[in-house]
RNA sequence: GGGCGGAUAGCUCAGUGGGAGAGCGCCGCCCUUACAAGGCGGUGGCCGUAGGUUCGAAUCCUACUUCGCCCACCA
């Protein structure tokens, strides 16, 4: 009868690759556009080719799967696209290091096609890498699908868009002031630089008036870029400078004269009130220059040296030599003034941290603005939802504000740009088809432009072109729109603003209809995780579990600082238990909330850990008492019963169980409905670990046992009740599975698998159906008894605990009630308190005191009394009561302050009153019993 | 400079107008044959501060304190 082949302890490293392995053989996550179902879709978000699944990925892919696997049981035709992004810049930065490491070249060593050669091979050895790690997690991601943003469909794609939008007029080629980094030897766009504030100098300059020895004064925390300087600006209605405007200025160090302009951009309050003007090489400066008509010099170059039309003296050096020069020079010729320390704004470069160089530069842009439009109006008239709410606000305000999208990078890996340059004309073709020769003029001297696109351009597209856009596909027709995108708000504007426009724009409706905004996964002090602070966990190794110095292995090889190592050895002193992919899923769930990050916590995964074993033992339980159940004749019989027949052949807990059951289901329905995942995973958790287990398993004990003596119930009856019980416990454990199955696939199938089910069922869990709530098996009345009862249970409980009576030692319990309603239901369920609480129990209406016995009052009227014979501490017994006593004391003074209150009994709803004084009685009647009780220990 | 979010039990956090909750921790008792990764019982809170609205505020409004995030061209 006992099932000794389920180990006490749960081990998911067993169980789990043997499920992922028969889940994609058998082409369970493979859907087909043709297929009639609801179609339900997601994206998964590529990850980069370079990267190994981190806690963000495995969360967000967590509920995405979640999602996706609730959608399929519901009998949605449900699809999860892989893919994987090439990430231009990142990529080839990563080879380029590996290049130089290990051969000691540049990529211009080699060469463009060879270089290019290589970042394949690299693709091809690391790119799986993440998607082994993700099958690990049991994601049921549509594997037949995978696809890459260069491979050859998503490059015909932006090829396709770039064509159309370029003909359109939204992609066009400018000498514009870029953001460049001298590093990585690109440009970047707005988003690619973070603005950060540095200590630094705030310097006095003066320069000398034409035709007179006055000086001006202008403040500058770039002195350097005086060099490039073409003007002096001050605000037109400061008096102080009126009639310098338009008279000129000699530049210092050069042999230029540069003239004095009003501008309203100058604040008259900042400084002197005048200001240099560098339009080359400073964005505002580059503006006022258009305005005021002064010419934009550049004397930086891409590399970060100065260089002609500056002075010779100082060609060749770098921005921090020349800084160094200028200054000393000018402090010789007695115009430098004074040097204050200021708190100066940088652009630092996302990837590489090098501080920015504003540069003019031939660059090819995206207009965004007509873009952008109907992207904001999807947003406002809800077609696409933001959940939660609040990032709408962000979304809004980046995109009414929208600047043109710098789209081309100085970079080999990536989508090259489809412009040829005639070396005749001059004439720009852009063409679907590689050109053979100009468009404009016909010459066949035409040279394809060396850059690439920015990496987010083709992600942009990525909801349609993994669809087979341009095509009409069938694909496309079924799946797009999305159902949702879950995604981090860190790339809000990245990518799903970017989707929103190109979406609206090529498909002409929006990519999803959803877009849910996980969490950040921060560690266990909230700190956001990063390789600097050593505090990074790998998904992976929650699963599997490492130890410590596998943990610093692991840090050696991507090169951790001492203070790095520090913080690992601090946080993972114990090293990472093993939880398998089950209990990290579950955690994530767990602790996922709207609007709040995530602190990452070993306890809580232990803690979740400890319930997938819960669960499991659970099931050990349920098997090791079914070895003889029929599942088919039982769901026959239950699908058969009218509620009366419920009533009368079921127990008590029986209903109460599938009650409870009924709200649990309707729960998660509604939690996963409305993308609560925390709801939906604790509703779950406490009703498998403090109602089912807790109380129906408990109390399903006697019932399941094969009585030949000492029962009363006729023979047959006993048989009837154990199949009765075999079939409630079944039926509830195997609806839970299936509730629990989107979160924890792996072990609820492993359970599913071994349980005694009813013929005609799937051949696995993952594509039963999903339960629905039966409204027929919801029972008020029911439940409040049981609460009723347990209420009994629990004071037996605590007075025996209070008294140090051992669990095991059985007690005799007296219960009194007036209400003879109540007292037969006690008496038809004594049974539960009897058996919660390990107590012979004696209901009556009333008596007398009972000497040397504990009391207990229950609600308002129910007695609940444990004769202690010697055990019995009057004192301790007196100050127990005198403290309820003061409670319900409490209790009644704020009650009545209330119903003394005029105005609350006249203007509260009348419900509320009437439950106030309802309460009030209540309280005063257990008032009177306790005084009693008190009173009877004299 | 602008915007957003948080402040509730020792810790991490639910709770959005009518009797303060969960998980973990802590304390006590128990290896009661599903589970010690467990069972039973318990302790613990001027709901950040100050005002206001209301019959009634953890919940709504205002200000403040404080922590965090995002955006921004003041030289």
């Amino acid at each position: 009868m006992s099932d000794t082949s389920l180990p006490k302890q749960y081990d998911p490293s067993e169980v789990e690759p043997r499920w992922l392995q028969i889940w994609l053989s058998r082409g369970y996550f493979h859907a087909d556009a043709a297929a009639p179902s609801v179609p339900y879709a997601i994206t998964l978000p590529p990850p980069n080719v370079t990267g190994s699944l981190h806690m963000g990925h495995a969360l967000g892919s967590t509920i995405q799967d979640t999602l996706l696997r609730w959608k399929r049981m519901s009998s949605y035709n449900a699809m999860w696209m892989p893919g994987k992004d090439h990430a231009g810049i990142a990529t080839q930065m990563l080879v380029e290091r590996d290049l130089q490491r290990r051969e000691g070249k540049s990529r211009h060593d080699v060469g463009r096609q060879a270089f290019l050669d290589r970042v394949w091979q690299w693709k091809e050895r690391y790119g799986d890498r993440i998607s082994e790690q993700m099958k690990l997690m049991g994601f049921s991601l549509d594997w037949d699908r995978e696809r890459f943003t260069m491979d050859e469909g998503a490059s015909r794609a932006v090829r396709e868009a770039f064509v159309r939008l370029y003909e359109e007029g939204l992609i066009y080629r400018a000498h514009r002031l870029i953001n460049w980094c001298t590093d990585c030897f690109t440009a970047v766009s707005d988003l690619e630089v973070n603005n950060v504030e540095e200590a630094g100098y705030l310097w006095e300059l003066h320069y000398p008036l034409v035709d007179s020895d006055q000086h001006i004064v202008v403040a500058t925390t770039r002195p350097e870029t005086m060099l490039g300087d073409t003007g002096v600006a001050v605000h037109p209605d400061d008096e102080r400078y009126a009639h310098l405007v338009g008279k000129k200025v000699r530049l210092p160090l050069t042999d230029r004269e540069i003239p004095i302009v009003a501008d309203l951009f100058v604040d008259p309050e900042f400084g002197s009130g005048a200001v240099k003007v560098t339009p080359g090489h400073d964005l505002n400066d580059f503006e006022c220059g258009q305005r005021c008509g002064l010419p934009a010099l550049s004397v930086i170059d891409l590399r970060g040296v100065i260089i002609d039309p500056a002075p010779e003296t100082y060609r060749g050096m770098t921005v921090t030599e020349a800084r160094e020069a200028v200054v000393a020079d000018l402090e010789k010729q007695r115009l430098l003034g004074e040097v204050v320390k200021y708190t100066v704004p940088r652009g630092r470069c996302d990837r590489s941290n090098t501080v920015i160089e504003p540069l003019l530069s031939d660059q090819w842009f995206v207009k965004t603005e007509p873009l952008a439009a109907p992207a904001i109006a999807a947003v406002k008239d809800g077609t696409t939802r933001f959940i939660p709410e609040l990032w709408i606000k962000t979304y809004m305000h980046w995109m009414t504000d929208i600047k043109d999208w710098c789209i081309s990078r100085q970079l080999w890996w990536g989508h090259r740009i489809p412009a040829w340059y005639c070396d005749q004309c001059n004439a720009i073709t852009v063409a679907r088809d590689d050109p053979q020769a100009c468009h404009s003029c016909g010459s066949d001297q035409i040279r394809q432009d060396e850059d690439v696109l920015d990496t987010w351009f083709s992600s942009a597209l990525w909801p349609f072109s993994t669809l087979g856009w341009p095509d009409q596909s069938a694909d496309l027709a079924t799946f797009y729109p999305n159902a949702v995108m879950i995604t981090a708000p860190d790339i809000i504007f990245f990518w799903v603003a970017r989707m929103m426009m190109m979406g609206l724009h090529f498909v002409g409706k929006v990519p999803f209809r959803v877009v849910y905004f996980t969490p950040i996964v921060n560690d266990e002090n909230g700190e956001k995780m990063s390789k600097v602070k050593g505090n990074v966990i790998d998904p992976l190794e929650l699963v599997h579990g490492a130890t410590l110095e596998q943990l610093l292995q692991r840090a050696d090889e991507t090169g951790l600082t001492k203070a790095a190592k520090k913080n690992l050895k601090k946080l993972f002193a114990k090293g990472i238990p093993a939880s398998g992919a089950d209990a990290v899923r579950f955690s994530l769930l767990a602790m996922t909330l709207p609007g709040r990050n995530i602190r990452l916590s070993m306890e809580r995964i232990e803690g979740y850990r400890n319930f997938i074993n819960k669960l499991w033992n659970a099931s050990r339980f349920a098997l090791m008492n079914m070895g003889d159940f029929d599942a088919r004749r039982f769901a026959e019989i239950l699908a058969d019963w009218s509620p009366d027949q419920v009533r009368t052949e079921l127990t008590l807990a029986d209903r109460w169980i599938l009650s409870r059951l009924q709200r649990v289901t309707h729960a998660v329905d509604q939690a996963l409905d409305s993308f609560r995942f925390s709801d939906a995973a604790n509703a779950l958790y406490h009703f498998v670990w403090h109602e089912f287990c807790d109380w129906y398993i408990e109390l399903s004990k006697p019932n399941l046992q094969r009585q030949t003596s000492g029962s009363q119930a006729p023979r047959h009856m006993q048989g009837r009740r154990r199949f009765y019980t075999q079939g409630v416990l079944g039926t509830v454990l195997e609806t839970v599975l299936r509730l629990l199955h989107p979160m924890i696939p792996f072990v609820t199938e492993e359970i599913w698998q071994r349980l005694p089910k009813p013929s005609g069922l799937p051949a696995a869990l993952a594509v039963t159906f999903y339960p629905q709530k039966k409204v027929e098996l919801v029972d008020e009345a029911t439940e409040s008894d049981m609460a009723l009862l347990q209420e009994v249970a629990v004071a037996i409980r605590n007075l025996r605990a209070t008294y140090g009576l051992p669990p095991t030692q059985p007690v005799d319990a007296e219960m009194r009630l007036v209400d003879s309603g109540k007292r037969s239901m006690f008496e038809s369920h004594r049974a539960v308190v009897e058996h919660a609480a390990r107590a012979t129990l004696v209901i009556t209406e009333s008596g007398d005191h009972i000497p040397r016995s504990a009391k207990s009052i229950i609600g308002s009227d129910i007695e609940v009394i444990v004769p202690l014979a010697g055990l019995i501490d009057v004192d301790a017994e007196r100050t127990r009561i005198a403290k309820e006593i003061a409670k319900t004391d409490k209790e009644i003074a704020f009650i009545s302050k209330k119903l003394d209150n005029e105005k609350f009994v006249a203007r509260a709803p009348a419900d509320v009153v009437e439950k106030e004084r309802a309460r009030l009685t209540d309280e005063e009647t257990r008032k009177a019993r306790l005084t009693e009780a008190l009173e009877a220990l004299k």
